[in-house]
DNA sequence: AACTTTTACAACCGCAAGCAT
DNA sequence: GATGCTTGCGGTTGTAAAAGT
């Protein structure tokens, strides 16, 4: 019944990934190419599951990222194409050459969402804030944790 | 200097789409 | 058409580093 979970495996390591466990990741992406992530760990000798080194490939070592601050281009865009896109991170992200989608959510979530809510600005309907405290509770409540008190 | 709180971001989890059988 | 598998996506969490007290 149902699916078998991909990291079900009793011997698969998780948590922050090892300079050694990068440096096979990439000689074997290197000589294979991407793809086929199910059979990867084992063909690359990694104890880690395939959707674990399809995201450290994806989100860290491609060769083609960019990495390092955001430009005030690449934020303007990044809040245009939130207000027509939505949370459609892979959409954003394919338009920012050498971004991924997890850092530019990351990006939005830690920093452009605050910058917004700072000016009034309700980050999901990128509409002013008029009920502020009232309407859009979700972002709101999720505002807190992010320090949405702190505007600087 | 020690401790606490906040920030930033890497990584995990669950779900759904798409494909093969 | 039904079923199962893999891949990709978006939400969320964990934690190291930085900032504040």
């Amino acid at each position: 019944m149902g699916r078998s979970p991909c990291c079900e495996k009793a011997h698969t390591n998780k948590g922050a990934w090892t300079r050694e466990e990068d440096e096979r990741l990439v000689a074997h992406v290197r000589a294979h190419g991407e793809g086929c992530w199910r059979s990867l760990p084992s063909a690359a000798g990694l104890l880690r599951c395939g959707k674990s080194c399809r995201l450290r490939w994806i989100n860290y070592l491609r060769p083609d990222l960019k990495r390092g601050n955001f430009s005030r281009d690449e934020d303007e865009l990044i809040v245009k194409l939130h207000s027509l896109l939505g949370n459609k991170w892979s959409l954003i992200a394919a338009r920012l050459p050498g971004r991924t989608d997890n850092e530019i959510k990351n990006y939005w979530n830690t920093h452009i969402r605050r910058k917004l809510l700072g000016r009034g600005i309700d980050p999901v309907t990128h509409r002013p804030l008029t009920d502020a405290a009232t309407c859009s509770c979700g972002s709101n409540f999720l505002g807190l944790r992010a320090g949405m008190l702190d505007f600087r």
